[in-house]
DNA sequence: CTCCGCTATTAGATAAATCTAAATTGATTA
DNA sequence: TAATCAATTTAGATTTATCTAATAGCGGAG
């Protein structure tokens, strides 16, 4: 068995750097028409030679299409990593600014760095827990409020008391809401 | 007002290159005796050389004691640096072991991966999160154990009301015996 | 159709972190 | 004390991602 065809698009794991190239261009192609190496650059907060040069990487690597002067598309391996990125960043910037309430600026530049270091596995568990909250008749947005309150005023514990029993009128409307649920 | 003292220290942030071997050797600290370049390079899983290298570089900086040939030792700002790295590892390897169950090698894995990258702030949302968690009447380890069923079994309405009557139980045991808590 | 200005590329340098191979040091032991 | 061996350092190369300065191409205004 002779590895032939994948040897440059799989003899190396993709940089995190390649990652976020690929991840913003795949958002540009969505709002604009065409992408050019400007915008890129833009985004990315780099210079334009750099963009360039990491264009041929990933021509290279079969990620875009890329010829000289000419407007940027990423291939379907490219945009396959596109949009797995920006649903990583998705996932984790919802958990930030969600659950943790960091603000929407910070938890994007966040976002942006950890999508590249957690494991499906981890993003997957994420997941789960974030819809865990919203399910569980325990959790929910009342619940996620009364952790605001927790941060700013510390632990009250008439405070426990008054959401427990918001908590247990919640609680019977779910039930009720809830009688032939799924 | 010249600058003098900490042009060194001051002029550039650390890479997380540079914090990871301040963890590193501020582990070894605990452990073992003395810290010997090989040590390091085999918890960094780098060749010896390298470590030399960074070693020069981390003492340019003020961050380890270093001279050829001899053991390594932090200074007070390296040992600061490792300190603090340990301390995100752990919050970071809690949340992921403790709330979301990944098992604990990885848990380190991404813990590591991640304490470069989020900031204080977002470090201290998750410790608030977690004492959250543990103290909130709606939640602790009873509800963490019923995201575990949740996990595995999926989003049965019958398992909720299930657990939201040991809730109750729960929560009348927890209110008496708090009666008097802080 | 030609020139201008913006966009893009080339060329070449730099910094960080790593490696291998070779030389050096220090410690152990015979 | 001399030989040996493991630990360390030096020397020098490599990779990745970046930059600046200089050059080249394209598209619109005259």
């Amino acid at each position: 068995m002779v590895p032939v065809k994948n040897d440059e698009l799989t003899e190396k794991p993709l940089t995190s750097v390649m990652e976020d190239y690929l991840e913003t261009i795949f958002d540009l192609d969505k709002d604009k028409k065409v992408v050019r190496v400007k915008d890129i650059a833009k985004r990315m907060d780099v210079k334009m030679p750099t963009v360039t040069s990491m264009l041929k990487t990933l021509s290279h690597r079969g990620l875009v299409h890329y010829e000289k002067y000419e407007y940027v598309e990423l291939t379907h391996d490219g945009a396959d990593v596109g949009r797995e990125m920006r649903r990583r960043h998705g996932i984790l910037k919802k958990f930030l600014t969600e659950i943790l309430r960091i603000n929407a600026e910070t938890a994007d530049e966040e976002a942006c760095k950890m999508e590249h270091t957690l494991s499906l596995d981890t993003l997957q568990s994420l997941v789960d827990f974030m819809e865990f909250i919203q399910l569980c008749p325990r959790a929910g947005d009342s619940w996620l409020k009364h952790f605001q309150e927790y941060r700013l005023h510390g632990h009250d514990p008439e405070k426990c008391r008054e959401q427990v029993e918001h908590f247990q009128c919640d609680f019977k409307d779910k039930m009720n809401s809830k009688e032939n649920d799924n």
